[in-house]
DNA sequence: CTTGATTTAGCGGTATCAGT
DNA sequence: ACTGATACCGCTAAATCAAG
């Protein structure tokens, strides 16, 4: 009854759904100020209650405002379903596919990769996820010369949910379809690439700030030797509202549950936090194998029906997963594995 | 200046609360 | 059940103050 991976303190959710790439997109990465870019901006609350606070950050006479509205700041948990979103729209662009702002998602998909439940009361947290995000507004000014240019964006512009009317028991309410439409700002930033690529066991962080000090170790350590921060910056990046004294505690726990993927944490002498690169992360990335135009033809009539493209993603992640080994033919592989899970399901 | 007393600030711990 | 934020509690060290 009780799943060893879930037992201790603070433990790590079930890794129950192995898929591609998941993506981050810095949000401040899409506005064209080289010097903003390299800072830290929360823009997403690590509260678990409605988080009102109005948030300025200023740097060099930019003055950035993120404004929530009445139910509150995004919460870290929506930000979920922005990187799922982004990471669809990675995958349609490697995989060569046309992709526009407006993106089309199954509820269910949704869910599960955002490790949420499946019950109707997710459906209603959904929605309001749905509405933080759209609500969390945020403004920035830039003064070029004897101009000022003040603009104003949510992280999200629109978005859909179309589900049965729940006349009968027979599939009634089910959330069918999601569709979100992203802003131009942050759909131009995802075209540009300027995305970093998440660790596949980032969503089964469990705690907002391991999530939080994952990205943020992400971005900063990548795959240098290490990074030494103060508590006190870590503290206002992560944008935690939590004291100090509170907030190293919080850090504490997490070096000893120590569950962060591709990072060692560990707490130096005055008040410093040291981030070390797991084994696996020095190892320079490994080019993905390339598979034939009649790989993918052979893939095509061996599961017809299927997003071939995505089924090469797929097959990427878990070719990376098992240590990026070095293909003889990556064609005969991806085939293999391929009519593996048609045989399978 | 030294001595002792009192306030202040920081830390750690625990309990509580409102969210998921 | 578990999270982050908050409010307490007790403890310690530094800072402040009031005489001697």
């Amino acid at each position: 009854m009780s799943r060893a991976i879930s037992r201790g303190a603070g433990g790590l959710l079930p890794d129950r759904h192995r898929q591609g790439d998941f993506f981050l997109c810095d949000v401040f990465d899409a506005i064209p100020k080289d010097d903003l870019a390299s800072m830290e901006h929360p823009l997403f609350s690590l509260a678990t209650r409605p988080d009102r606070r109005i948030l300025t950050y200023a740097h060099n006479g930019v003055e950035i405002t993120v404004t929530p509205s009445v139910k509150g700041l995004a919460t870290i948990h929506d930000k979920d379903i922005l990187i799922f979103c982004i990471s669809q729209l990675m995958a349609a662009i490697n995989a060569g596919r046309q992709v526009s702002r407006t993106l089309y998602l199954k509820a269910h998909d949704l869910l599960i990769a955002t490790n949420r439940e499946t019950s109707g009361d997710a459906y209603r947290r959904l929605r309001e996820a749905f509405e933080r995000l759209a609500g969390t507004r945020i403004t920035t000014n830039i003064v070029t010369g004897t101009q000022e240019t003040t603009t104003g964006f949510g992280l999200i512009e629109s978005w859909e949910i179309v589900r049965n009317t729940p006349k009968n028991a027979k599939g009634g309410g089910r959330m069918v379809s999601v569709s979100v439409t992203l802003s131009d700002w942050l759909y131009r930033a995802v075209l540009s690439k300027s995305v970093l690529t998440l660790s596949r066991d980032y969503f089964r962080l469990r705690k907002p700030l391991e999530r939080r000090i994952y990205e943020l170790t992400r971005k900063h350590c990548g795959r240098q030797e290490g990074w030494t921060v103060s508590v006190e910056t870590l503290l206002k990046k992560s944008g935690s509202a939590s004291p100090r004294r509170v907030f190293r505690r919080m850090l504490r726990d997490m070096i000893e549950a120590d569950h962060l993927p591709d990072y060692r944490m560990e707490e130096q002498p005055g008040d410093l936090i040291r981030f070390t690169p797991r084994a696996q992360m020095i190892e320079a990335p490994a080019i993905p194998p390339r598979l034939s135009t009649e790989a993918l033809e052979a893939a095509r009539a061996l599961m017809p029906g299927r997003d071939v493209y995505a089924l090469e993603a797929d097959w990427r992640a878990v070719w990376a997963r098992s240590g990026a080994p070095r293909l003889r033919s990556p064609d005969g592989a991806f085939l293999g594995w391929v009519k593996k899970r048609a045989g399978g399901a």
